[in-house]
DNA sequence: GCCTTAAAACCGACTAGTTGGTATGTTTTC
DNA sequence: GAAAACATACCAACTAGTCGGTTTTAAGGC
């Protein structure tokens, strides 16, 4: 480990345990039912700790957002479903891995960027565009595929690779609203499901 | 104007104001950010009156998703989607009715109960159950259409009317996401376009 | 390796305002 | 005349954020 690798883990030590509450608790209730005392108490921190490293609670809520974005990235470029030589079945294993994603605590499964951004589009717009990049980015990753898959099987008029990409998105995000409402994680496989079909039908037809 | 609807109008005008004061500012920030204090000054009303009417928050939140329900309800009824023969065209035409819907300001056209469920999914469970109730209850008016155009049209394995309902409102409940991460309705609009495309693949392939 | 030094990391008590909720009225309605 | 519909004043707990102080860390001179 060099010397700045050191440096870096243990300064962001307190920084993380503080990201790492607010992903818990912001997925549990949500961005403003979730307190700086609270998350305090559960890294362990003081009040003065957490205004050290986070100006406000909003720039954490913008730090949660970017470290949200970080982390998932990460679970994403290693993830198995680039494998196939196939674009469009690599689109399909996309969607199939986030439905296996899709089990246990509902909190555990769902999205803190759609969370956060239900309740602070209006009130942050530093929140806001900290989630429309996290969801974007992400959505943009799978452009690529979608427009190989394009070029494979054909188009559909008025369908763009950005556009589709985009909509697996908001079918995920819907997903786990129904599935707060339902208090299980079932309806959103199903909504999964429905989505794979959707995108089959529109490049086997 | 009847003697009891004389009362009714009168008895409900204070509870009245106030649930529509709730819809306004859930909408816009949520329900955690929505405070007591700020529905009374917008009803023009003071906390003993709140209380007299609602014996806690939690009890506006259920009233307020149950006031929704209502409202969307007498909206969806009265509604010229359901004029085709055709029970697919209904349908179809109920995501177009849908579509027209979602324009002008983000708060005037999202849902409030996918928003506040988002919030109280795990520390209310009687607003977890309203929203629960409103959208699978909406959900639940579209399956004898979608029923009708599978005797009509045939079925697809594994696609259930029911679950195909509850599709249509993962996808809108998701396109208000994206909407609001984007800050406009264009992708929620895209989003119900492969809803759309999605359904008449399904049946007339 | 040791001492100095300064900055960064962190503590903990404090504040001013806000929160949902209550207790005790007064007015209105039937 | 009593019950329902409000108003008023109040409270204890909690809210984000501040501020002066202490500890820890890293770098440099010797």
């Amino acid at each position: 480990m060099s010397r700045d690798a050191i440096d870096t883990a243990k300064k962001e030590s307190v920084r993380t345990r503080l990201l790492e509450a607010a992903l818990t608790s912001i997925r549990r209730k949500g961005y403003s039912a979730t307190t700086v005392d609270e998350l305090c108490a559960i890294a362990g921190v003081t009040k003065g700790g957490f205004f050290h490293h986070f100006k406000s609670k909003e720039a954490l809520g913008v730090a949660a957002a970017d470290y949200w974005s970080q982390m998932t990235s990460g679970l994403f470029v290693n993830a198995p479903y680039h494998e196939p030589d196939d674009p469009l079945e690599r689109v399909l294993a996309y969607i199939d891995f986030r439905s296996a994603l899709i089990e246990g605590p509902i909190a555990e499964f769902t999205c803190l960027v759609g969370t956060m951004v239900q309740e602070a589009y209006d009130s942050s717009d530093a929140i806001r565009a900290a989630c429309e990049a996290s969801i974007c980015g992400h959505a943009a990753t799978l452009e690529a595929d979608i427009e190989a898959a394009m070029d494979k099987y054909g188009r559909t008029e008025g369908v763009s690779a950005a556009s589709l990409a985009l909509h697996t998105q908001a079918v995920l995000q819907g997903g786990f609203i129904l599935a707060k409402a339902r208090g299980g994680p079932e309806i959103a496989k199903e909504s999964a499901a429905h989505l794979k079909r959707y995108i089959t039908l529109l490049f086997k037809h």
